[in-house]
RNA sequence: GGCGGCGUAGCCAAGUGGCUAAGGCGGAGGUCUGCAAAACCUCUAUUCAUCGGUUCGAUUCCGAUCGCCGCCUCCA
């Protein structure tokens, strides 16, 4: 069975197959660095994170890009609010961007291209497209002309006239056309800028993803992904940039995910809901907010409220409780290849094994997340009525290494199991310590010695050194 | 005006032309427990916005109506 992916372009469900077998060339629209991002641009990453993942898990190999948009309006905006360069700017907040990414679990690409080490590339696109009269220069900008592409705007399925005539774009007299947007944008005095052909100035917006996935994808790759808002002008761009600079087919499944509200509605600065992932953070981790949205579909819009994400921080601590109870109780048991080898677990391993299915055709069917989350709180329960119910023999240990091996392929790419709950070595630890001291205090107020030295021996057993210091008891690993 | 989407229990959310309409959160009761928590069990939608149509049969297909949302301008 086939993955079955949702294509804007086509606006059905096809099949997915790889250009080429070996490799799956997957490019996401990243992050303009000119400020931290949200949590909208964060459920962008998560999901494609997701999907990415799960390729892997099915077994592609996956050439995942996402560019950095690290020169453009905003930033420049940006900088001179500041008074600093725009470079510095765009350093800070990439730097910025990868803290975040990281604090929602999501798996580095393997190449982040920038805008400004592709000037070149940019620029020789650019060329390319003049060369094929699709392309004009005026005045040291150039422009797109649009009405050589007879395809454009066919993957968000507007027609030209209609565009034309609801258009709400200020017009510039240099453009043939209201539609045709800049390649290449002449530098006013004081901004930041590149010698070209055409003159002193920088990319506009949409070539850079163009020229960088080309690079690194080649002219005809397998995704693109985005959210909805990119679909128009941004992609129908890309397209008609790519397409007539080739003459090949750009990207061939292209995906986008819905976008999110806050409390019912959108997010935007001057309402004051604009909620960056610095701040979500501090207060969730990864697998809440993960879950969150797995728990949604990733073309549906979502509703971003505080009680959501409350539910979602419920279930996350009943998968992640499960997961360390699974990992106990299957000790170091290998898992099973097959219900036939479970012996008296068999019909508790046939039910792992009938979930793992309709995981996976959940997962096939235009990854399913609310679907696949279902069967994997199924399996939850299943497995926690298996244990409590007494795992004893090997067939048993086995039978629950197998559900652990499931869940952990799962989390591969739903990222909800908070793994960190099961370290050692946490600041969770010293909480966990400050409490039994301050108990183990008053014991010894109370003359119980006999019990407070208990304590003490009972944790030094466990590593841990407790010493009754004149400014109060402390403690310390062994060693 | 054009294009696209949505309306399923208190909340979130899958789903299918016909077997009991997943799952999570919340709530009620119970088992276990010194207490608590966790876990487990039972219950929490005679019904899928409304009205028509197609059909032996529709929540699922078609049409209309009402309501909500996104894009058409930088935006994930």
């Amino acid at each position: 069975m086939a993955i079955k992916i949702y294509n804007t372009y086509s606006r059905q469900k096809e099949e997915y197959t790889p250009l080429h077998p070996d490799v799956t060339g997957f490019y996401t629209c990243g992050p303009t660095v000119y400020d931290y991002f949200h949590i909208g641009n964060a459920r962008a990453f998560i999901v494609f994170d997701m999907i990415r993942r799960y390729f892997i898990y099915r077994g592609y190999r996956v050439r995942y890009v996402m560019n950095l948009t690290d020169i453009d309006d905003k930033i420049i905006k940006r900088a001179n609010e500041q008074g600093v360069d725009s470079a510095e700017i765009a350093e800070k907040y990439a730097a910025a961007f990868f803290e975040d990414i990281q604090k929602l679990g999501i798996r580095p690409a393997d190449v982040y291209p920038r805008a400004t080490d592709h000037i070149e590339e940019i620029q020789a696109l650019i060329a390319k497209l003049i060369e094929k009269g699709v392309a004009y220069e005026s005045g040291g900008d150039v422009f797109y002309d649009v009405a050589k592409f007879p395809a454009y705007a066919s993957l968000s399925g507007k027609n030209l006239d209609q565009l034309q005539s609801g258009a709400r774009i200020a017009v510039d007299e240099r453009k043939h056309n209201p539609l045709d947007f800049v390649l290449w944008k002449a530098a006013k005095p004081g901004e930041p800028k590149w010698p070209s052909p055409w003159g002193e100035g920088r990319p506009g917006w949409h070539i850079e993803c163009s020229a960088m996935s080309m690079r690194y994808l080649g002219e005809t790759f397998d995704i693109h992904a985005g959210g909805q808002d990119l679909i128009f002008p941004h992609h129908e761009n890309e397209i008609a940039q790519s397409s007539a600079a080739t003459g090949k087919e750009f990207a061939r499944y292209w995906l986008h995910n819905g976008f999110l509200d806050i409390r019912g509605e959108k997010m935007s600065k001057s309402l004051g809901n604009f909620i960056t992932v610095r701040e979500l953070t501090k207060q969730y981790s990864a697998a809440v907010v993960r879950l969150f949205f797995m728990q949604k579909h990733y073309r549906s819009p979502v509703d971003f409220t505080e009680e959501g994400l409350q539910a979602a921080r419920a279930s996350s601590r009943r998968l992640t409780e499960a997961w360390r109870k699974i990992t106990a109780a299957a000790g170091d048991a290998l898992p099973l290849a097959s219900a036939d080898e479970a012996g008296a677990a068999k019909a508790f391993v046939e039910t792992v094994f009938r979930l793992q299915r309709d995981i996976q055709t959940a997962m096939d069917d235009d990854f399913n997340t609310p679907a696949a989350v279902g069967k994997l709180f199924d399996l939850v329960r299943e497995a926690n009525r298996f244990i409590d119910s007494g795992v004893s023999s090997e067939e048993e240990r086995r039978a629950v290494a197998t559900v652990l091996a499931h869940m952990e392929g799962y989390d591969s790419f739903l990222g909800v199991i908070d793994h960190s709950a099961g370290d050692v070595d946490s600041e969770r630890v010293g909480k966990v310590l400050d409490t039994i001291l301050h108990l183990r205090s008053q014991l010894r107020q109370e003359k119980n010695f006999a019990l407070a030295d208990r304590i003490r021996d009972e944790l030094a057993a466990s590593g841990v050194i407790i010493e009754d210091s004149p400014e109060g008891p402390k403690w310390r690993w062994k060693n």
